[in-house]
This record gives structure tokens, C-alpha cells and sequence, in this order.
DNA sequence: ACAAACCTGTTAAATTTTCACACGGAGTGA
DNA sequence: TCACTCCGTGTGAAAATTTAACAGGTTTGT
């Protein structure tokens, strides 16, 4: 029915922020591409949805103060986030412990997540509004300073916070890899929360999606030897697959 | 210039909120569409504008629609919030250092204060999210598990974060007060956490409106003799007032 | 049962956007 | 000064998307 399918479009934009008509025509196979756009159409004259060129996206995602989640060029690196995103979610199970940082992959990654009980540590407040809207997620946020541009926290007091807790899994994701220089990222004071965290944490998951290859960022929080599985797209080239199950990482 | 034809335009749209590029080539009629649309391009990857079809739109457009809706919701009491909010933000000076908890009335004072080089720290995320868009805020989020009800946090590790950190003044207000309980709060937790950013803060500041006089909530974390000054609305009862002033406390 | 209103799919036309290439000026180094 | 590159710009054709119009089917109300 009409009505029902319009609430399912706007439910899913609201968690996507964004989607191609494309990928929307995936979601409805036995709608015509003309009836999702006439949805789309009315979902915007309700003002829940704009409509941009080639689908359309939500509002609530426009409101996002992090001023980086929208203005994605292509679909491309948004789709690869989204598998990685939701290759992550399947991995944490009930009543686990889990630190998130605060990224962008981590925000996908909350989204899609089951809604199970289980426990989350983030220094992201992105991130932890996100999964408020989980029932059944228990939030403990990373205090300290607030850094503008990607919403995340981190401060030295973190350090101490983390001597007395400790995570069945980190799941992170880098900004940058290189084999020579492993991963990076472009914060001082995240990069040693991020150290202090792999201290802590039973098994660490690298988040990464291809196109971070290659790519150097001025501080370095890990290395090979630090991870145990690396989460990917399938765009990822097959030496740097070898090289990283030569060190004992699995890469899914 | 391309500098300033693309400063331009950004300020066109923030102000008419939506143009066609039709519209521009009429503003801008010495460049080719072609220029405009690669202007477009870059303001769109910097998140201040949303490309349409046809044209252009400011994100703040969007942020205004949609925020009004959120007002929407309580109409009755937010007037009083707003008024007390604005009595409020004109108490912090520059390079003050200033505690705000995590509740809706500072929800409202974050977004009326102004623009100032100043340190807040808060236990809310919503706050600090608010926050985050002024430039010249130095933001410090307490860190604990979050509380799904009001988007706050709290936790006994906050404590030792405060006895390394003083306030100039603490900004916070109760859900309901007696003369007898004196200011008490729905979470427990909260309450503690409150009770220690007293002992650090030099001056307390209670946000108090009228509608809140004669309830009891099940936690006190404040007395009259533990507070300075009083923000309230213009509904506040004579009697209270003398009551609070016999107190030495400022009403205001 | 009939008409009206509504929802949907299909096509072609209209519009917009993208892409690729070329031009000219500003700055740089030999 | 002479190449040389980089950056901003303009042009036109190609590609993609949106719109519009029509027709068939379903539901709804009388």
C-alpha cells in the first residue's frame, strides 16, 4: 500500500540521511521507479525529505550540526561505509562490551546496529545520540574536551577513566593507511585516546574502507601487530588483503 | 573573484534560503552558468548549501524549518524557559568558566549565549551539540553513561574529574522545589553529580520558572542556603521572592 | 453496478547536470 | 623573456534525471 511504503521511505532516509533512486528501486522491486518518485515527491511536500538530484534525503539529516555527514560527493563512499557499517553491527553480540570512537563509519555503524542489550563506550556524542534511540544499548560517553569539527571528545583525564574499564572489543576506524606508517589520523588527542583504548581492549577491529589506502595523516595510533580484523569494502585491493592476513588479521 | 562571488552567493541563499540557478544568472550575469554551478559544487562540499534540481538551498534554511518544529512541541512553559535563558546568557562574561547541567532550560541558554571565548562544561549532550556551533566556546563534556531520558550524563567517576577542575559559576536548574525539600531532581545520579559541582563552583546560579514552586521530586540536591542567585520568570510569587532574598539570594 | 477518485506503469519530451576540451591570465623558475 | 604549470573560466555535446501526458487497473461511495 501506498501510505505504508511512503512511512518505510521515510524510516529508511532517516536512518541512510540519503539515498539514490537507485538504490530505493533495490529496496521496492516491484514498484516502478515513477510511484517512488511521486512518493518522494509527497514526502517532501510533508517537508520530511528534500529532494536532490538522483533521490532525495532527510531532513534530520540536514539538521546534523557535524556539517560533514551530508555533503558526501559520491555514493560510492557512502555505500562502502554503509557494508562496513553494517559487516560491524553483525559482530557485536549481546551483553558484549564495546568502544566505538566517534567518525563518521561509527555513525553508520550505530545506525545499523541491532538493538540489543549490550554496553557502548564512545567519545563521539554523535555517536551516542544516535544510539539513544536504542532501547536496550547502555551508553557510557568518554568525557573531556569537545572538538568541533568532528564531535568527539578527548582529554587526557580519559586515560585514568580507562584504567579501570576494560572492552571486549574496540571497533575504530582510520583516516588514513599505509603499510609503512600503518593507520592515522588527524588528531593529537585522539590518537593517544585511541592508543590508551587498544590497551584495554580484548580484540581491535580496524574499520577501513579502500579508498583511506594509500593515504598518510599526521598521527599514527596503530599498527598492524595492534589489530586483529579488519573490516572492508569489496573494493579492496587483494596484496594489501595478503599482507594483512600475513599478519594474522582477519579481513572480512 | 571566485572568493568572494562564492561568499556571495552563500549569503544570497542564507538569506532568501532557496534560489534557482536561473535566479543567480540574473544576480551574478558576468559569469557563465557553468561558473555558478561549480560555485554551487564547492559550497555544497563545505555543507553550507544543499544543490536542488534547478538550483540551490541554504542548509540553514533547512535547519530553521525544521527547528521551529521542534519548538513546537511545548508551547506552554518555553516562553518562561526562553526569558529565563536570556537573563541567564548575559551573565557569562568573557573568559568565564561556567558549568551548565544537562536539562532543557540549558538547552535554551546555550542557544541564546553569546559567541564569547569562554569555557562551559556539561553534562549534556544536547548541549553541548547546541554549543559546538559557536566558534568561540571552549566545550568540555563530563563523561558517564548516558541517560536516555534527557540526553545526559553521569556517573561516580565524574566526581574525581571535578576535584581537578573549578568553575566560576555553575548554571543549573531543578524540575521542582519546596521551601521545605529545596531544589530536587527525577535521577539520582544527577543529584550527586550536581551536589559536587557545588562544592567547586564559586557561585551558583539556580534557573528556576514559576511553574516548578510547590513540586517535589524525589531527590533534593540543593538547599536555599547552597545557591547565589535565582533566574526566574515574571510569574514568580512576592511571598518566594522575600523568601529567597531573606536567604541572600539574588532573584533575578 | 456505475461513476468518480485514486494509484500505478509506460512512454516520450523537457530540463538539468555532467563531462571533456580549450582558452587566457597569474605566478614560477631557468 | 620564455616556456611552463596551475587555476579559474567558457563552450558545446553527451548523459542522466525529472517532468508530463496518457491509459489501464483498483478501490470507494452511492
Amino acid at each position: 500500500m501506498k501510505k505504508e511504503r511512503i512511512e518505510e521511505i521515510a524510516e529508511i532516509l532517516d536512518k541512510r540521511g540519503k539515498m539514490t533512486l537507485e538504490q530505493l528501486e533495490d529496496v521496492f522491486p516491484n514498484v516502478s521507479q515513477m510511484t517512488l518518485r511521486r512518493d518522494l515527491f509527497q514526502l517532501e511536500e510533508d517537508g520530511r525529505i528534500i529532494r536532490i538530484r538522483g533521490g532525495a534525503m532527510s531532513v534530520k539529516e540536514v539538521q546534523k550540526v557535524s556539517g560533514e555527514e551530508y555533503t558526501k560527493k559520491t555514493t560510492i563512499n557512502t555505500d562502502a561505509k554503509i557494508i562496513i557499517a553494517q559487516k560491524a553491527a553483525g559482530l557485536i553480540d549481546v551483553n558484549t562490551c564495546v568502544f566505538l570512537d566517534g567518525g563518521t563509519t561509527a555513525m553508520y555503524l550505530s545506525k545499523e546496529m541491532p538493538d540489543i542489550k549490550c554496553n557502548v563506550f564512545t567519545n563521539g556524542i554523535a555517536v551516542a545520540m544516535e544510539l539513544a534511540q536504542k532501547k536496550n544499548v547502555n551508553i557510557t560517553i568518554v568525557g573531556g574536551q569537545l572538538m568541533r569539527d568532528n564531535l568527539s571528545t578527548a582529554s587526557p583525564a580519559a586515560r585514568e577513566y580507562f584504567d579501570r574499564t576494560n572492552f571486549e572489543i574496540a571497533i575504530v576506524s582510520a583516516t588514513a593507511f599505509t603499510p609503512e606508517q600503518g593507520f592515522s589520523c588527524n588528531s593529537q588527542i585522539e590518537s593517544e585516546l585511541l592508543k590508551n583504548v587498544f590497551k584495554k581492549a580484548r580484540h581491535v577491529y580496524m574499520m577501513l574502507d579502500s579508498s583511506k589506502i594509500g593515504k598518510i595523516n599526521p598521527y599514527t595510533f596503530a599498527r598492524l601487530e595492534d589489530i586483529n580484523v579488519l573490516i572492508t569494502d569489496d573494493h579492496f585491493p587483494k596484496e594489501y588483503k595478503e599482507l594483512f592476513e600475513s599478519h594474522d588479521i582477519v579481513v572480512m
